[in-house]
RNA sequence: GGUGGGGUGGCUGAGUGGUCGAAAGCGGCGGUCUUGAAAACCGUUGAGUGUAACAGCUCCCAGGGUUCGAAUCCCUGCCCCACCGCCA
């Protein structure tokens, strides 16, 4: 949610942010409506202040024992006129609120320009992809080979966009978990969380997947009204709602492992072969409150520490920034990770960090007090996938595959697996 | 699933339908004292909206209702606690 004030103060220059994503702000609805508010909330006021004094002083009366029945027939009068103004007001806030809710947040300054993804502006690589003596297969058919990916089974037992995994892909799939848990936990200062994997609509209206974005969404059928969560940003970040943290207490940081429930219902055609595109997938986040003032830092050491990942598994990688027509509703820039797939000769995502600025704050009123004065704050809120499990394990599966069809495990993951260095078919 | 009790400011916790945005304590902040600190004492301290600044308005889990007036009464929902039952 963008700031009230700014929407209403500086509208002009907001919307011509806001058209660089190719969003039109309505401005002119938008003044049309704040007009309206304001005349009608000077009248409701008012309205409620004479009614309050009134309702104060038939107490003084009837304290001292005098007549109210006069007084009684004043405040009868109002009654009418108050209601009115009140509810008219209250249609009014909330086709204000419904309408900023659509509204997605401001971009940086140094987002470029751009429509698609075609536009992403590469920052840097890291690795060389290695050059294959012999023909390459992708994941599938690596997997598979090994006996360990089965997509016509889990498609049986669900449908598609399912896998099932077994024996060393299931155990290395289960490594690249620890490895990445303990890794940002020990080494980068992260603290280990646990949350629900099913919410509510109200914690993804703080995050901003609701109300937009319900379609990517699996919805459970219960009147509680309740989703599964398409990615642990949304529980994690929820753990500051509605909090006020000391400043000295900032940034806090935490790391989770959770699955993620995607409906890609807006992705048909897309990625439709293999474990790219998944219903279901495993991905271990990193989500950080901060101070204002070091968000933006914080966006690069935290995609930093997505960078670790990729690296000590020696996977190359590029960094891309994602341009205004391509960066996620609520973020006010993103960096996205993406991994070389040897089988499709490109670089997939597999990570992307973002900084929210206030905007995902804002909805959750995630507020520190401020050293300084003392006042609550609105604090700043980042998160990056570090990494997501499913691609990560696709990226080994081609990039250490070998022509004899077993698969070299990067070296530190053997811990995770009694020290074993390589898996072979059954 | 059954029965009972609750949801009040950063925290704990009072609050007969009428000067209650709300006692008290803790914590925080400022000060006195002190070489410095602690202790003690004094003062101050909810969130939002609004204003040049005041004023005003809203908020005592959420949403409805009763009333001239609701933290207080009624209804619905959500959540928490205790005991019993059931399950792991």
């Amino acid at each position: 949610m963008l700031d009230n004030k700014l929407v209403r103060s500086e509208p002009e220059k907001i919307k011509k942010n806001l058209k660089k994503r190719g969003f039109e702000l309505d401005t002119a609805a938008l003044s049309a409506l704040e007009e309206k508010r304001k005349s009608v909330q000077v009248k409701a006021e008012s309205l409620q202040q004479e009614r309050n004094t009134k309702s104060k002083n038939i107490g003084k009366a009837k304290a001292a024992g005098e007549d109210i029945a006069p007084l009684l027939k004043e405040v009868e009068n109002l009654k009418g006129a108050l209601s009115e103004a009140e509810a008219e007001l209250n249609t009014i806030q909330l086709e204000w609120d419904s309408l900023l809710a659509a509204v997605p947040n401001t971009l940086a300054d140094d987002v470029p320009e751009g429509a698609s993804e075609e536009d992403n502006v590469e920052i840097s690589r890291w690795g060389v992809p290695r050059a294959f003596s012999f023909e390459v297969k992708d994941h599938v058919d690596v997997g598979t080979a090994l006996g360990g990916l089965d997509f016509e089974t889990a498609g049986t037992i669900t449908g598609s966009r399912f896998v099932s995994m077994s024996a060393d892909v299931a155990r290395l799939h289960r490594a690249l978990i620890q490895f990445m848990l303990n890794t940002h936990g020990e080494k980068n200062g992260y603290t280990e969380v646990y949350v629900p994997y099913i919410v509510n609509r109200h914690s993804l209206y703080g995050t901003g997947q609701l109300p937009k974005f319900e379609e990517d969404l699996f919805k459970l059928e219960d009147e509680r009204g309740f989703y599964l969560i398409p990615t642990a940003e949304v529980p994690v970040t929820n753990l500051l709602r509605d909090k006020i943290v000391d400043e000295e207490q900032l940034p806090l940081k935490f790391v989770a492992h959770t699955p993620c429930f995607r409906s890609e219902a807006g992705s048909y055609g897309r990625d439709t072969r293999g474990m790219i595109r998944q219903h279901q997938f495993e991905k271990v986040e990193l989500v950080q409150f901060v101070s204002p003032q070091n968000s933006m830092q914080a966006l690069e050491e935290l995609t930093g520490h997505a960078e670790g990942i990729l690296q000590e598994l020696g996977l190359p990688y590029r960094k891309v920034i994602l341009c205004a027509g391509d960066i996620g509703f609520s973020s006010t820039k993103t960096y996205d990770l993406e991994v070389w797939l040897p089988s499709q000769n490109t670089y997939r995502e597999i990570s992307s960090c973002s900084c929210f600025a206030d905007f995902q704050a804002r909805r959750m009123k995630a507020r520190y007090r401020a050293k300084e004065n003392g006042k609550p704050a609105l604090m700043h809120t980042l998160n990056g996938s570090g990494l997501a499990i499913g691609r990560t394990l696709v990226a080994i599966l081609e990039n250490y595959q070998r022509e004899d069809g077993s698969v070299g495990i990067p070296e530190v993951l053997q811990p995770y697996m009694n020290g074993q260095s390589e898996i072979k078919g059954v």
